[in-house]
DNA sequence: GCCAACGTTGGC
DNA sequence: GCCAACGTTGGC
């Protein structure tokens, strides 16, 4: 019965999913299908599933059936996806030999192959022009550079999976693959309905949901004036250009020589006046309608990112800002958000680390992480000491039940501190990766959502690109977030693009990551 | 007692 | 009438 058990990579990485056909009886030929979690636990209802991963997973794109995340098929001309046939999942000899009824199972094979046909052209509606290379599936842009390499940096695992269901960036990058597919705006999410403006230069920015693609959190492609800017041709001699290429992947570093010599200081290293950040902040949260300043005092109005941080804060401790009313009494941004339904009954809630798991959207720290927010006007963070403590549970509860839609966490290290960087190891950033590891179903953070990075650069090679000040393309996300040491406000898009926005992230103490796996649970 | 297999039902 | 969701049952 075990070879019955399909990876379903649409869910993330050890979800299993089964399909046993009704044998005999009134109802035969029907299917069940049913889902096994990383955790063990049995799924076998989209209802089930939903409650197992929690209300912030949007599964309203997930075929239960399928076992494939289905996609509005966009109106633009479909492009045929060369020699990608669907192969039917095979079901054991077993499953064959006592398949039994025809006139059910041949109304099932036709389904099966409307179902077919459907998610034979839905993945395939997309232009040729920035097609990844080994796996045929689009990916948004030009096609050319980091896109690409990001893209293919999980071709070794496309070629390996057989099926529709595991069919490269399908479903391993599904998120990005969808959202990249879709070219026309939904008009009902969020940034439709507020008509933000769309950012011409970046085009990532204040897009549409369900076109926002998590592979290209664009990342500044410098100053443009510095000698790095110019220059436009790999040196071939520095350590970049001499490292031996990955078999199967394109380079993610970009040549030194040519690398922004402004770097983390001459550009946003979340600079809070940055467009970079006013773009980000549009992009994760409307903006709060801010009193307009009056007269000269104008220029002493901080910048939107910070006043939204002390907006959240406000929000989420009111002790913390309780000298300021302006706030306190401030509409929810989001009014009502629902707390995790209980699981069936059957079902057990995925393994969460000790203190871990505060609610449906909400991650407590791990021991030994501190959860830090920014208090207005303090110089230095606001700390919550790890581990994790009911006076950390409580603003977390209590953010969650006043609907506050994020939560802000900051490493303890001074805000501006740079050199935290190269303390900064990719076996932390597992907390934010958003797959799901498997014996490790972190609901609340890493739930469908692909990694971002799938090949971490030898820490080596990260410590000295950092200390050189230059562009690193290991860290783009780092970059476009401020990188450690800076507030991070993370965007976690859900399956179909809808945004995690109850997400926390931690990260950890400088100290604990200088402890190898001190961090790993 | 578990669970795969099958039956039932209510919403659409 | 279809089918998702879930109850039931019988083999192990």
């Amino acid at each position: 019965m075990a070879e019955d058990w399909l990876d379903c990579p649409a869910l993330g990485p050890g979800w299993k999913r089964h399909e046993v056909y009704h044998k005999s009886g009134v109802t035969c030929g029907r299917s069940d299908t049913y889902y096994q979690s990383p955790t063990g636990d049995r799924i076998r209802s989209k209802v089930e599933l939903t409650r197992y991963l929690g209300p912030a997973c949007d599964l309203s794109l997930f075929d239960f059936k399928q076992g494939i995340l289905c996609y509005p098929t966009p109106k633009v001309q479909a492009v045929a996806v060369p020699s990608k046939k669907w192969k039917k999942p095979s079901r054991s000899a077993k499953t064959r030999k006592r398949q039994v009824a025809p006139q059910r199972t041949e109304r099932k094979e036709t389904r099966e192959d409307e179902t077919k046909a459907d998610t034979d052209t839905a993945p395939a509606s997309f232009p040729a022009p920035g097609c990844c290379e080994n796996c045929g599936i689009s990916f948004s842009g030009d096609g050319t550079g980091r896109q690409g390499s990001r893209h293919c940096a999980k071709t070794a695992e496309h070629r390996e999976l057989p099926s529709i269901e595991s069919r490269g960036c399908l479903s391993v990058w599904a998120v990005e693959s969808a959202a990249c597919r879709v070219t026309e705006d939904c008009g009902a999410c969020s940034t439709c309905l507020l008509q933000l403006p769309h950012d011409v230069a970046s085009g990532l920015f204040c897009k549409c949901e369900r076109r926002r693609c998590l592979q290209i959190v664009q990342r500044s492609r410098g100053c443009g004036v510095c000698r790095g800017c110019q220059t436009q041709e790999d040196c071939g001699h520095c350590r970049v250009c001499l490292r031996p290429p990955c078999p199967g992947l394109r380079r993610q570093w970009r040549c030194v020589q040519w690398r922004c010599l402004q770097g983390k200081h001459g550009r946003h290293r979340g600079g809070c006046d940055s467009k970079m950040a006013a773009l980000r902040h549009s992009r994760a949260q409307p903006v709060p309608i801010l009193p307009t300043p009056q007269g000269s005092n104008q220029k002493h109005q901080k910048c939107h990112w910070r006043q939204c941080l002390q907006f959240a804060m406000k929000r989420l401790l009111p002790s913390v800002g309780s000298g300021s009313e302006e706030g306190a009494g401030s509409p929810p941004l989001h009014p009502r958000r629902a707390r995790r339904p209980h699981l069936a009954p059957t079902l057990k809630p995925p393994l969460a680390t000790k203190g871990q798991e505060a609610g449906a959207s909400f991650v407590l720290p791990p021991p030994g992480t501190d959860l830090v927010f920014l208090r207005e006007g303090a110089s230095s963070p606001v700390q919550v000491p790890g581990p994790a403590t009911a006076s950390t549970e409580a603003p977390l509860q209590e953010a969650q039940c006043s609907g506050l839609s994020w939560v802000v966490a900051l490493p303890q290290v001074k805000q501006e501190k740079a050199d935290a960087q190269e303390e900064w190891t990719p076996d932390t950033t597992v907390l934010t990766s958003p797959t799901l590891q498997p014996g490790c179903p972190s609901k609340a953070v890493d739930l469908c959502l692909p990694p971002v990075k799938q090949e971490p650069p030898d820490p080596e090679e990260g410590k000295e690109e950092n200390k050189d000040g230059c562009v690193s393309e290991s860290a783009p996300e780092e970059e476009e977030a401020g990188g450690p040491g800076t507030p991070v406000i993370m965007e976690i898009f859900s399956l179909g693009g809808t945004r995690f926005q109850d997400t926390a992230v931690w990260l950890p103490r400088s100290k604990d990551l200088k402890k190898p796996g001190a961090r790993k649970q």
